[in-house]
Order: C-alpha cells, then structure tokens, then sequence
DNA sequence: CTGTTAGCGCCTTCAT
DNA sequence: ATGAAGGCGCTAACAG
C-alpha cells in the first residue's frame, strides 16, 4: 500500500549539498500514493480545502508532512498562470530612501502571500530595461518601478505582457499604468518659498544628479529666479549620497569663496553632512548658515541641532504600490491610476530664524 | 507559410493591463513557426547557439525580436531543474548592514545570470522558518540565511532540498553547509582590548538586543572581566538600531548617574547618537567620554569627530556569499565551506586619548 | 546541424 | 466529493 521509504534521518549529507545531483523531488504524486488518493485530490485539499472531505484533508496533511512535501511553484505557475511574484527595480539599496519603500513593498506582499524579486539598476536606465526582460521571463504577477522615465522598450515589453505595473517615487500623467509618488517640482518650489519666507536670500545648493533631486532642485531655482534671486553656487554629487558628499560640498562652496546664507540639499544624508562641515568650522546653524535636507530620514530629527526637511512617507509609497498591484492581480479596480503619497514641510533647527 | 499575424502597435490599451485576461503568450513554438524551424533549434539557437548554423540563429533572432518573444523560465526551470534564482532571508532591510549586503549579493549574483529573491524575516526564527518554505517552492538555486541560529526545521528542509546555501554574517563550526561572516566573539574581545589598552577604565555599553551585537558584548565583558574590570552600565535597544536610539541610550546612562568614561556601542548608528548626545551636552569627546561603534558605516569617517569603529567588509560578505553559491551551482568544490571575512579595529578621533 | 518524442509537476476541464 | 485525461512551455535524450 505504502511502496515509500519514509526517510529516516531526513537527509543528505550536508557536505554534499548542491554538487550537482539533487535528492529526486517529491511529488504530489508521492503525497497521493501515501494518502492512497489521486494526485488532483492532494492538490485540492492542499489550496481548495473546501472541495475536500475533512477527513481527506487530515490524510493529506498527515502524508505531506510525513515525507516532507514542498510543493513546486514553477509548475504550479505554468498552469495557472499565475506566479505570486511581484518584481521590483531600484535605482540602488545601500544607504538610500530606497532601501525602505523595498521594505514596504515587501511587507505588504508577503502580507498577501506575495514574494519579492528584486533588482538594482544603478540608476541606468539601459540596465533597467535589461534586467526587465530577464524579471519578465519568470512571469511575474507585477511589477513595480523607480521613476517615470523609462528605456523606450520598458514600456512596450510591460504593455505586451500584460500585467499591472507601478512607477514609484513620481507620478505622471501617462504612466505605464500606476502611479504612485509625488510631484517633485511642487516640492522645490515650496521649500524656496518656505526659505524666502524665512528671510534667506543667498541661496546655495548641495544636489545629487539623479533625476528627481534634479527636478527638485531646478524647481526651486525657477520659484527662486520668479522672486529674483539666483542660486550664488551650486555643487553636484553623484548617487549614492553620503555624509561625506555632503561634508565635501559644503566644502567646496565655502572655499570657492561662496557666502550663502542657506544651502539647500537634495537629501537628508547630504544635508547632515554639510551639519557637521559647519559644525567643524565653527560655522552657527542655523544663525549664520540654514541648511535644508530632503526626505525625513529617521535620524533628521536627532541631529543637533536638527534638520528641517521634507518629509516623504518612503515606507508607505512601498506598501501602497504592493496594495495597488495586488488589487490589480486580484481584478479589482483601481479608483486612480494616479496616487500622490504628497510630503510635508518639517521644519527645524537648522532654518529656525528671524520671525 | 507565416500564419502569425504581426501585431501592428504591439500591445493591448495601458488601462486594460493586469485586468486579469493577459495577451496569451507567446511561446518557442511561435517564434519557430515564423523562423520555419522546430521550437528545439529555436531553443538552442537561443540558449546553445554553438550548436546551430550561424545562418539559422540569425533567423530565430529575427523572429523572435518581430513577435517580441519572451522565454518562459517557469517552464524552461521545470525541465532544466535549475531556476537562476537565488533566494536570501536578511532581519531587516532599512537602516542596516544587511541592505550593503544584500546589494553586493545582488550585483554579483546579476552578473552572473542569477536573480535575487528577497525576504525579510523582521529577526524572527519563527518568521524565517515560514519564508523558506514559500521560498523552497520555487525552487532556487541557492539559499542566503542572516546568521546560524536557526529554527531546526530550516536546516532539516534545507538539506532535503540539496541546495547550496550560505549562512552569512557569522560563523560556526557547523554549518548547514556554507558560513560566510567572522566571528563575533572576537569582535568584543578585541574592541575590549583595545580599550582598555587606551586607558579608558569605566565602560558602559549601548547594545542592540540582536543575537550578533549581544555575542559581542558578552564577549566584551568577559574579557573586561578578566582585567578585573565590570561594565558600570549596560543599555538594551531593540533593532532597528537607530542614532535616536544611541542619543537616548548614552542620556540614559548619564540621568542614571552612570560616569563612564567610554560607551561601547552595537553600530557606528548607535555610536553616532551617543556623539551627538555628547556634543549637546557640552561633553568633549573623547576627553571626557570615548565612544566607539561598529561596522565602519560610511558615514564613520565623516563625523566631527570622526568614529572609532570595527570595519567589516559588509558588501563582500554579499559577494562572497553570492560567489561561494555560484561555485557550487555549478558544479565547482569550494575550498573552504567556512569563510570568515575578518574585521579591523579602526581607530579615529572619538576614542584617540593619552598615549 | 536539425528534428522527434517524451515528460518535468501541476492544475484545468470534463467526467463520475 | 473524487478521479482521468490533457496540456501549460520548455528542454533532455535520442535519433537522423
């Protein structure tokens, strides 16, 4: 009746793991000998439990859990169609917003019984569009993205496969499909206006070079020049932001003779850093010198003195793609195609001034 | 001869993505029926392309690229019994080591054909123990664990998978079947050591409660212990580590009427609290209080003063992990099956005292 | 160099 | 409530 040896100790050597020649797998069809059951009844009572006798159910569960099933989702997929994988693509992990947005977005699949495939550009956009096609073969049940510009092949290979995509981080009036972000322009505009209001009038910038801190930052060089007022120096560093980019271009602005009155940085990170190059130098924050940064990051509010900064609910733009997408999977419609997570002004010590 | 109609704009309307029905797709079979081919040759034009005549391969590729064939690797996986997946667990992915981790496993694992399936196990053996039975399911590759305390059902399915697997961040005498980290213990020996050899003579501790930071203290006050000297006071912070946490820590230690004259801290982040606590209490560091870190994070060297800490090559805990995996995969024996990446103390201006 | 046959492990469809 | 047949898309193994 019962033609399986139950293993005893469960196992290969472990020294001999992964040299070549798996341990045969075990099947439905091994569960169903066990259980003396057909093969579809297993699979029944392990994902349809309701079209499934109890009692059936228990021998199945007994059985599988006796030989140690796993089921294969592979083959489950190529069936259904179906492959509970969501991938994503960003710019980069390590020590940038990123990092949590892909925490969220993780959560809240697994949440739903989602897994995650995850994948770096490093901001390249002709990387993105090659890791795409490589994500795309796995037959993943969405996607989500970084950022609104795209390889124009992006675009056409998401459209063809047909399945539910976010951009992430900015939002667009053609997106791909969803959108969930926020409108970077309003935000430069509203930390000058935010500055003019507090009475700096020598603005100087510390930005990195990646798409949105630049929209940012040209942004408020507009509302700047709208009240006539120009940017009297600007420093640009590349991605990944550091405390030390930071450092360096407070710096080089300082040294190249530059007197701002406030620098503006495209992110937490840098602004911190170029806290401490004024700290270093003796330099008041925010007496002689404001500082702005960008992103609320956990530690902003801790410095000392602390960073004003915009807050972006970078967890949150994670956990509302997964749900969009999941909605989307599920057949569900969307009521926008189109989510602005907004930011928020927070102000602190670093451009607390005047009245 | 060619029955397929070309698709004239290539894609179904944006609004009608993921709505359920998907374009049926577009299989090997297709792209031979165009290229007047059986699907086979089609295979191997595209996967074995020394086995077919240059003339044909140029023909698939041709056709292939007209329909916009994407392989199926649910499928290809199937037959091949090797997926190019590689799946990882970490704690934690915001605000860690493990994110420069996770992105140095993934770029090598990327440059070598190999995608990255990531979880998150929140530091619960519990919650590991779940996410690898989903992750089984898809059969990887290979496997990256954080760590080598692990709910024994793990290494039990682990090895009935016969899958390599990495057990990252530390080492053990016995692992499931590959240990790439350094040994913790050591850490907190040395960093004792160290300090006492400076001089400093009343230590307090701000400590994560995680298993790897806690190794290191114990280790810490053991060999304290051994120079007849006890922490005076010992602070506890559940992860994620962050620098309010370490601020808060060293005001704990301090309102507790604690004086200590060095604070040891589980991270640079922890440690970059305590320095900024420091400096808003007036207190010179390192004259008056030593403060050391963990982890040599980029920003350790940037901060005024700059951070004493333990380098570890965090990233190449990730590529070597991801490397030792490929080997295997592929059939190669490993020197070692336990790799243990070292640290370096790095001594900066935060514990830079006397002679 | 190319094709035929068969089957990976599962689930959909159609019976019973 | 359970089962039998067939096929998802691809590639191994064996021809030719």
């Amino acid at each position: 009746m019962n033609d399986l040896s139950l293993p005893e100790s469960s196992a290969a050597p472990a020294d001999d793991a992964g040299a070549g020649e798996r341990p045969k797998s075990i099947t439905l069809k091994d569960v169903a000998r066990l259980a003396g059951l057909s093969p579809i009844t297993v699979s029944r009572a392990l994902h349809n439990p309701r079209m499934v006798k109890p009692e059936t159910i228990e021998k199945v569960k007994q059985a599988a859990a006796v030989i140690g099933y796993i089921p294969n989702l592979l083959a489950g997929g190529l069936t259904t169609k179906r492959s509970r994988l969501v991938a994503s693509i960003v710019p980069q992990l390590s020590n940038s917003m990123f990092a949590e947005t892909v925490q969220g977005l993780n959560d809240e699949l697994a949440a739903h019984g989602y897994q995650l495939l995850l994948s770096v550009s490093s901001y390249s956009r002709a990387t993105e569009e090659e890791l795409l096609t490589g994500i795309l073969s796995r037959q993943p049940d969405g996607v989500v993205l970084t950022g609104i510009n795209h390889h124009p092949g992006v675009r056409k290979k998401l459209l063809a496969m047909g399945i539910p995509v976010v951009e992430a981080w900015d939002i667009s009036p053609t997106p791909i499909d969803i959108a969930v972000g926020f409108n970077h322009e309003r935000v430069g505009e509203a930390v000058a206006r935010y500055l003019l209001d507090k009475g700096f009038k020598r603005f100087a910038s510390v930005c990195g070079t990646d798409e949105r801190a630049v929209l940012r930052r040209r942004a408020l060089e507009a509302e700047l020049r709208r009240h006539g007022i120009e940017l009297i120096a600007s420093h640009e560093v590349p991605p990944p932001t550091t405390l030390a980019l930071g450092r360096q271009g407070l710096y080089a602005i300082l040294e190249g003779g530059h007197r701002p009155d406030v620098v503006v940085c495209s992110s937490d990170v840098l602004a911190h850093g170029a806290l401490i190059e004024a700290g270093a130098r003796g330099i008041a924050v925010p007496d002689r010198l404001g500082i702005m940064g960008f992103g609320d990051f956990d530690f902003a509010a801790h410095t000392h003195p602390a960073i004003s900064t915009v807050y972006v609910d970078k967890r949150g733009v994670g956990t509302r793609a997964a749900r969009c997408l999941i909605a989307k999977i599920e057949g569900r419609r969307l009521d926008d195609q189109v989510i602005d997570v907004g930011f928020k002004l927070v102000e602190r010590d670093t451009t607390r001034i005047g009245g």
